[in-house]
RNA sequence: GGGGGAAUUCCCGAGUGGCCAAAGGGGACAGACUGUAAAUCUGCUGGCAAUGCCUUCGGUGGUUCGAAUCCACCUUCCCCCA
């Protein structure tokens, strides 16, 4: 079995990757490629918890303020050009550390996922769809899928307009069904070969509370400030960005709806259950090495084991 | 001291004699996920040898074929008069 190309550093919020990653990439000389939906935006570094200044001053870091707030990021762009980091890493006899939780970002990148249709920044067929959708209901979109697509209609519930929308999306623009799209990129190849490792702790309540605790001290650090002043350049509360946790329940404070105490137990809670949904998508990797702290983390021993896990 | 109101399953909150293990919401838990993914969507939530049985609606005791629902007393909380 060859060394793997790159590594991957996942897991839910607050486990410790950005440490482990710096690591890693210092012990292999590798660099690091982020893989996370929110520290795309440039000027939201508190609330995304990106490596500080000083830390990415120890090892390169890549596809972190890569555009503006108010961009409609996505996962197609993030593919291609985190692709373009890694391929030129790998030229460079560098391995990428792919390190973050956002679980889509990570698959895709790996198996060379293309997404079908639209050119980006067009929107219209997708505007009309969704108009449809308002107006017809979930079951009357679900039928119309359902006369090209059957396979697809039945797996997707009618509350799940999003999907339902994308479905047709594709199949208007390209003429392809979803499902048949899905199956030829399933039998891809993957584009690259990865050593998978998933942080984690052994106990799910000293998990939520590294979450509680990294949240207070975000606001300590200014999260409030950090947001204000996204608001105050004039960014739409509506946009992509702003759906992040911390950065949607800030803007809540920020209005006045509620108050700070409340906004931070709400980003508490909201993180939370981001990180439930971060451990169900990664339970699902079959190949992840799993890392769980006990109370508190080893760095050493888990750094240790990866290099362990590598090279073999 | 007198008068009135309220106590419901983890929380809030419906429920005024059988159709009630008990609406709805929240939370928790579980899952899905191929161009918004820190997004979005779904399921589930008393126990069990489970098409039925057991325990539960502040407590105790009644009425009734049958009570979360009616009566009595008790406990706690709230409001009004003093």
């Amino acid at each position: 079995m060859s060394t793997p190309q790159l590594i991957v550093v996942s897991g839910p919020t607050a486990t410790g990757k950005t440490r482990l990653s710096i690591s890693l990439a210092k012990a292999l000389g590798g660099e690091i490629v982020s893989a996370d939906s929110m520290q795309v935006y440039r000027r939201m570094d508190i609330g995304t918890a990106k490596a500080t200044a000083a830390e990415r001053a120890q090892v390169p870091h890549h596809m972190i303020d890569v555009c503006e707030p108010w961009e409609d990021y996505s996962v197609s762009r993030y593919v291609q050009e985190a692709a373009a980091v890694c391929d030129a890493l790998l030229a460079a006899g560098k391995t990428p550390i792919l390190t973050g939780g956002t679980g889509l970002y990570i698959d895709s990148l790996l198996s060379g996922r293309d997404f079908a249709g639209r050119e980006e920044g067009d929107e219209s067929l997708r505007r009309q769809l969704s108009e449809d959708y308002d107006r017809l209901g979930g079951e009357a979109m679900l039928a119309t899928l359902r006369r090209f697509d059957p396979e697809r209609a039945d797996k997707l519930h009618p509350a799940d307009k999003r999907r339902i929308v994308r479905a047709i999306e594709v199949y208007r623009l390209s003429g392809k069904t979803i499902s048949q799209h899905d199956a030829e990129t399933r039998a891809l190849p993957p584009r690259y070969t990865a050593l998978r490792l998933v942080l984690s702790y052994r106990d799910r309540a000293d998990l939520y509370a590294r979450i509680d605790r990294r949240v207070e001290e975000m606001a300590e650090e200014g999260l409030f400030e950090e947001v204000e002043a996204l608001l105050r350049e004039g960014l739409s509360a509506d946009c992509t960005a702003m759906q992040a946790i911390g950065y949607k329940e800030a803007v809540l404070a920020l209005r006045g709806e509620m108050r700070r105490e409340e906004a931070l137990a709400l980003i508490q809670q909201n993180s939370r259950r981001y990180a439930k949904r971060q451990l169900t998508w990664f339970g699902r990797e079959e190949s992840a090495h799993w890392i769980r702290w006990e109370k508190e983390p080893d760095f050493d021993a888990a750094l240790q084991r990866a290099l362990g896990l590598f090279s073999t």
